[in-house]
RNA sequence: GCCCAGAUAGCUCAGUUGGUAGAGCAGCGGAUUGAAAAUCCGCGUGUCGGUGGUUCGAAUCCGCCUCUGGGCA
C-alpha cells in the first residue's frame, strides 16, 4: 500500500497519542503494530487506547485475538494484508503505530513465505528443547541446516527450535527460506517513517508513572481475570509485562511494592531492548524524533 | 556519656594467614525473518568512611576522628 504512516518507538514513548493526533488531522485509520495489545485482554497493563481513544478515531488490529492463542508475526502480516484488501482503509493514510521492530520490518521488507508449523511438531520440538536442553538441539541443527545454525548461538534455544520445526514441516532449511525474501506490503517510498527516541532519564520516569497508573486504573483485576482463564504460561499473552510480578503478589510470595519495582524494571528493560532495535535495525530512511509532545 | 557491631560498586553483601578487590540485583552496549513485552550474547562502572602509623607492601594490623545500628545508662 501507499502513503502508509509507520510510527515506532519504545513503550511509554507516547506514540500512541501522536498516531491518533495523526488519524485525526488526516482522517486516516490507527492500525496496530504491537504483539500485546492484539489481545483481547490486559487491556490496561498492554496500554492498549481505551473506549474513549477508540471513539475519537477508527483504529483496526486491538484486541481481536484470544488470549489461549499464540499470534505470531506470520498471522499479524496476514491481518494487516486482509485490512488492506478489505478496502475499508479508504485512500486515507493507514497509520501503524507499535513496539514491536519485527512487524514493521516485516511491513516493508517482507517475511519468507515459510509454511504453517502443525501444532504437533511445534509442541514436540519444545519438548526436546526442555528435555535436552539447547546445545544438543544446535548439534542437529548444525548436521542439518549448518548455514542457520552457524547464524544462531548454541544458546538461544528459542531460534533453534524454531529452525529445526520449519525443516521439518516444509522439508527445506529456514536459512534457504530466510533468503528468500517476501513481499512488502507497505511501499517504503510513499510511505512516512518516524520512530521516537525519547531521552532514556525521562522515559524511566514515564514508565514510572505509567505503571503506577495502571494500578490506579485496576491492573491487578486485569491479571486475576487472565489468571482465571488457567492459560499455560508459555502463551505469548502471560508474558506480558507485569502479569508475573503482580500474580505472585497476589499470591502472597512477594510484596506489592516489590512486584511494583520489577514490574517497572522489566518495563524499562524492554524498552532498552526496543531502542537498540530501533537504533541499530531501522533504516536511515526513519525519520528520528527526539520526544513527541 | 560508656560498651558492642558495622562503614567495600547505584543497592544488598563477600573478601582466607597483609600482595591495590568480586558476586547477585540494578545499569550500559549488542544480536534479532512467524513466541519479538519473546529469545540470546558481551561489559565491573570502586578515593575499600576519613586521617595518622606499622610494613617492601594495608580493604585487611594499630591509634584517633566521623557516621549508622544495637545495648547500658
Amino acid at each position: 500500500m501507499k502513503n502508509a504512516i509507520l510510527i515506532a518507538g519504545p513503550t511509554a514513548s507516547g506514540k500512541s497519542a501522536l498516531a491518533l493526533r495523526l488519524a485525526q488531522e488526516t482522517g486516516g485509520t490507527v492500525v496496530n503494530a504491537d504483539s500485546m495489545q492484539v489481545y483481547g485482554v490486559l487491556r490496561v497493563l498492554t496500554a492498549r487506547p481505551d473506549e474513549t481513544q477508540l471513539a475519537a478515531a477508527p483504529h483496526r488490529l486491538y484486541g481481536h485475538v484470544d488470549p489461549r492463542e499464540a499470534y505470531s508475526t506470520g498471522r499479524w502480516m496476514r491481518d494487516v494484508e486482509a485490512l488492506i484488501r478489505s478496502g475499508e482503509l479508504g485512500n486515507r493514510p493507514a497509520i501503524f503505530v507499535g513496539g514491536t521492530g519485527l512487524y514493521f520490518r516485516a511491513l516493508l521488507e517482507g517475511l519468507s513465505a515459510m509454511p504453517e508449523v502443525p501444532a504437533i511438531l511445534r509442541q514436540r520440538w519444545r519438548n526436546a528443547l526442555a528435555e535436552h536442553g539447547p546445545n544438543a538441539l544446535h548439534e542437529l541443527l548444525v548436521e542439518r541446516d549448518p548455514v542457520a545454525a552457524g547464524a544462531i548461538r548454541p544458546s538461544d534455544g528459542q531460534r533453534i527450535v524454531r529452525a529445526m520445526e520449519v525443516l521439518e514441516a516444509s522439508g527445506k532449511p529456514i536459512s534457504q527460506w530466510q533468503k528468500e525474501s517476501g513481499t512488502p506490503l507497505v511501499e517504503q517510498s510513499s510511505a512516512q517513517l518516524m520512530v521516537i527516541e525519547p531521552d532514556r532519564t525521562i522515559l524511566k520516569a514515564r514508565i514510572d508513572q505509567r505503571f503506577d497508573a495502571m494500578i490506579e486504573e485496576g491492573a491487578l483485576e486485569e491479571v486475576r481475570a487472565i489468571a482465571a482463564l488457567g492459560l499455560d504460561d508459555v502463551l505469548p499473552a502471560m508474558k506480558a509485562i507485569g502479569v508475573r510480578e503482580l500474580l505472585a503478589a497476589d499470591r502472597g510470595e512477594t510484596g506489592f511494592d516489590e512486584a511494583i519495582y520489577r514490574a517497572k524494571v522489566a518495563t524499562r528493560q524492554y524498552a532498552k531492548r526496543q531502542s537498540t532495535w530501533f537504533r541499530n535495525q531501522l533504516g536511515p530512511d526513519w525519520q528520528r524524533i527526539s520526544m513527541s509532545q
